[in-house]
DNA sequence: ATGGTTGTTTAACAA
């Protein structure tokens, strides 16, 4: 009997499969390579999605990616500005690099992890888009306008489990931003965009995993500018980074992470990484 | 109050 308790439970055990994602804008990837090692070697994700690398593809720092466990990488990168890449533990069966406003900006990169179940991944970093939300007179905010259409063309179809992620650099809901009233005229709150987003979520039959785990009225910020003298204490966050999923995937979702604890590392970035833990039986 | 800080690149831009 206790010989059959323990076959019954290895095998359950053996069925079990977890996964963890990871989205984190680095604001450099070799300026703060030594920060996303620490954050690699503490939180160990399977997949950690970057954004803002501002890396030539040529000067990537693959090597010690490789060496810190993550042997499969793919990026997509340019001079100074923008730029996404994917790391992972486990191999891609698919990368692709698509350029959505044909900029040649490196905004977009998916791949296509099997953990017994496909899953594609796509990683975003959608434009900021200056500072007046004018799109006639801001072509920053008109091109942000263009690329948010562009993603609802492309993502009103689940044939398998997928993962959206990124800096989306727009903040939704009402409590994705420390003011609502005050920044309702201010990129990445305005209406437009937060309709924008909402409406590529729904065409797309996605869910929004982290509020999935922690709704509304709850505040959650994931960005903290710069410019303030005390980040904690003033506390104007936004949550512009995010990790959505299909709906077959929600079941396995275990839990959330706000790792804010990496805004007050030295020489850190304004945005903090956010995971995603799954477990699959 | 139209400030404030940061990284890339080395003056100006994007965030």
């Amino acid at each position: 009997m206790k010989d059959l308790c323990h076959t019954t439970s290895m095998k359950q055990k053996s069925q079990m499969r977890s996964f963890s994602i990871a989205t984190w804008n680095i604001n450099s990837i070799r300026f703060r390579l030594p920060l996303i090692l620490q954050f690699l070697q503490i939180k160990k994700p399977d997949i950690l999605c970057l954004q803002e690398t501002k890396c030539p593809n040529a000067y990537f720092p693959t090597n010690f990616l490789n060496n810190a466990g993550y042997k499969y990488i793919t990026f997509s990168g340019q001079k100074s500005y923008n730029g996404v890449a994917i790391l992972g533990k486990l191999p891609f069966s698919t990368i692709s690099k698509p350029d959505l406003c044909d900029k040649n900006d490196c905004r977009y990169i998916t791949v296509t992890v099997n953990i017994g179940r496909k899953i594609h991944i796509h990683n975003f970093y959608i434009p900021a888009g200056g500072d007046e939300a004018d799109p006639e007179s801001n072509p920053q905010f008109a091109y942000k306008l263009e690329f948010l259409q562009k993603m609802k063309n492309i993502f009103n179809q689940n044939s398998y489990s997928s993962i959206l992620t990124g800096d989306l650099n727009i903040a939704p809901l009402e409590n994705d931003v420390w003011s609502h009233k005050k920044m309702l005229k201010t990129i990445s709150h305005t209406l437009i965009e937060t309709n924008s987003l909402k409406e590529i979520q729904i065409q797309g039959g996605w869910i929004d995993l982290i509020r999935n785990k922690i709704p509304e009225p709850k505040k959650i910020f994931t960005w903290w500018s710069y410019r303030s003298k005390n980040w904690k204490k003033s506390n104007r966050g936004r949550r512009i980074d995010h990790i959505w999923g299909s709906l077959d995937l929600v079941p396995y979702l275990n839990d959330i992470e706000i790792m804010q604890e990496t805004r007050n590392w030295d020489k850190t970035s304004d945005h903090v990484p956010i995971l995603a833990n799954f477990t699959f039986t």
